[in-house]
DNA sequence: CAGTACTGTGTCCGGCGGACACAATTAACG
DNA sequence: CGTTAATTGTGTCCGCCGGACACAGTACTG
């Protein structure tokens, strides 16, 4: 599995040229997953369209699950390179560029999810991410939940608006019927809601000036103590 | 789908007395998912718990993905009750009370992301979370997506620290591994990681802390604003 | 040239969600 | 009270899934 994603991979001596290699089943797989989504991602769907026999996949990866870290790794890329810039808006792009990388690629929301093996790629995001902040004063520990907290406010954003399905305009209408029907039991969320006016959908930005607008206090305050001590 | 979750039965008139409810399937499916995990909950094992066929479920659900929906519904419950407090806390006992609700049932995490049907429970925990700014001076809009930036987190680190599987220490092994032989690779990440000094596990209260902040400092720009004009 | 390691193929399995026809039950109606 | 019709649970069947395993062809090594 580390070998997979890291991509170590032993040179061949005797037997078959290999037909097809790691990489183009991972590509065909993300092919898949781009156009029909992560659930028409299966062995015999990749291996069709490569084309080979199911089983000839097994030669190259060890299972599906395996075959779907790859093709994460793979497809959410290394982050885009920019200028130095001050943390803060050094995190803002950061955080537009996560978020450009699942609009691209809606099924890496899905499997890029809970306690996992990570990728080389998917470590290069964490890392600079956690660049921004070096020099901020803040510890290792609270540097890494800082962007602990900005990858899940993305995720969650791109989760919400992000559209995979077709359903997008049924769940808002039977939402919109509920409130209606049951207003009475959801006062405050119906009163957010019909105040609101709608998709402003600015959530992203909001999110994050609000948790940049926090670190940027606990920042403040520890440089306000280093200078006083 | 919305009768389900919204609890609309309509009385039986002829044919013979139901053997088993809705209710009875959704809390199977509960017992399975909280021992075994969600993927151990199929039709047939849900079946064989009552016991019925499996097939007799489907007189009292249409599918496995509406089954799942009730049984996310009920299982997280609505939120406990807590006397009237300042908003700021009021946020924080309600992301609390979240992250148990988590923790309780950690196979909610997987069944309720991304858009979906939204039951009643669930509405009501929303609902409750912005109460607590209704008065804050903020906009319905920007009530709604604090609400939504608070649970992303909750979700987040409930997802981090509540272990699901038993590869717990495997990932965290070859993680160590990989950050140990190629440390040059990431060296951001190595020094927060090093100078972390591994699990304080204060993610939740951390990011809390720092959204709370964030939100404060709007709260307060806008009364100085309102109180200026 | 013989041996051997490696690749892709074909077949088979258990389990999954779900469609459909059927038998059994029970309330409503003449 | 008997008949009818609606509703329930059962059994069988299908296609798809991930994966195990034996087998045949290929290409390098001695």
């Amino acid at each position: 599995m580390t070998e997979l994603l890291w991509g170590r991979q032993q040179q061949r001596s005797r037997g078959p040229k290999p037909a097809i290699t790691l990489t183009e089943i991972a590509e065909a797989g993300i092919r898949i997953a781009d156009i029909e989504g992560l659930d028409a991602v299966s062995m015999q769907r990749v291996a069709d369209d490569l084309p080979v026999t199911k089983m000839a996949l097994y030669r190259h990866v060890p299972g599906k699950t395996e075959l779907v870290a790859v093709m994460s790794d793979l497809a959410i890329g290394p982050p885009p390179e920019h200028p130095a810039q001050p943390w803060r808006q050094a995190l803002k792009t950061w955080a537009f560029d996560l978020y450009a990388a699942f609009a691209k690629h809606p099924w890496l929301l899905q499997s890029t999810i809970g306690r996992r093996l990570l990728g080389p790629n998917e470590l290069t995001w964490m890392d600079r991410g956690i660049r921004a902040l070096t020099d901020s004063g803040l510890s290792g520990g609270e540097q890494f939940d800082s962007i602990l907290v900005l990858t899940s406010h993305v995720r969650n954003i791109a989760q919400q608006t992000i559209t995979t399905g077709l359903t997008e305009e049924h769940i808002n209408r039977a939402l919109a019927d509920i409130l209606t029907t049951e207003a009475a039991r959801f006062p405050s969320l119906t009163a957010a809601l019909t105040t609101a006016g709608g998709s402003e959908n600015q959530g992203l930005e909001f999110g994050l000036d609000r948790i940049l607008d926090g670190l940027e206090a606990l920042i403040n305050a520890r440089k306000d103590c280093a200078s006083a001590g």
